[in-house]
DNA sequence: ATCATTATTGAAAAACGTTTTCAATATAAC
DNA sequence: GTTATATTGAAAACGTTTTTCAATAATGAT
């Protein structure tokens, strides 16, 4: 149930940091909100726990976060580096709206495979990869196709 | 040979904007290069031609070759946004060595209709996509074992 | 519990790539 | 040539992220 909070401290411990109060909250902030946030949105829903949490602080503990394998961080193309839940959510590729900005998950085992063969063929190691699909999502289309 | 250049001509006129030989020195400068090239990289080969040309101007001019569909704009995750040639250059995605960030281009039909089959199953009408497979390369991977 | 060591914090400043502003200039149409 | 206005380059502004730094807090040893 708490396993999250097992691996931070391991990690804290393994690397020779130290365990705060702040580090704890902001993964309990994390872990409590499934989706893709900014550090922005993560720093706004801190506050509520902890008005003087510092900016700087959800930065870095993010990175931590990102480090330890709890978090993974994801980027859209707006600009905007979001984060998601890493831990016990397994790989996945994005299909974003360019219209409205909702943001499909879409795990495909064949994918996954073909990349891993392609990657073979040409004597590369994968290590990690993304996957964005950008395009109109059902409501969105419709839209398009009234107003031409 | 030359149809680059009517294809930004065409685009400046119907767009009711200028011709100028900033623009078509820059369009010059990045056609000379197969690859792919950061802001910096261009402005610092555009001075050769021109010292006087201004860092804003390449900026605005890559932005009106991205529209006009001559070059397109890739991130490959160390924020820096790079620009490669769209125009007689089919699609594909790139394999990122994370060691010596070499980049390989790969063009696999495959993938392509898999991603078109994943996209209608969800409704989704796919516009464009990104695919970026980070790892090490042949020479990457062989030191990478040797310093273990 | 006290102490010493040093990691962490939050605010401010700096850094970074990019965009906006603006006055001077260049382009294109008449 | 004249006019309207798009373009330019420098500087300033921008938004996000990182660095700096002095105060504070966590940890391990005494
Ligand atoms: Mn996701
Ligand atoms: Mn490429
Ligand atoms: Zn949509
Ligand atoms: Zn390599």
């Amino acid at each position: 149930m708490d396993k999250e909070y097992e691996i931070l401290d391991s990690f804290i411990r393994f690397r020779g940091l130290r365990h705060t109060p702040q580090r704890e909250m902001i993964l309990r902030v994390f872990l409590s909100v499934e989706g893709h946030l900014s550090v922005e949105e993560l720093h706004a829903l801190a506050k509520k726990h902890d008005r003087s949490i510092g900016y700087t602080t959800v930065y870095r503990t993010m990175k931590l976060l990102s480090e330890s394998g709890l978090a993974d961080k994801v980027e859209f193309g707006d600009g905007i580096p979001r984060y998601e839940h890493k831990y016990n959510h397994r790989h996945h590729d994005h299909f974003v709206c360019v219209k409205c900005g909702k943001c499909f998950e879409v795990a495909h085992a064949g994918i996954e495979k073909l990349q891993e063969t392609l990657a073979r063929e040409r004597d590369f190691t994968p290590l990690w990869h993304t996957m964005q699909v950008f395009g109109l999502c059902k409501d969105c289309r419709g839209i398009e196709i009234k107003l031409q």
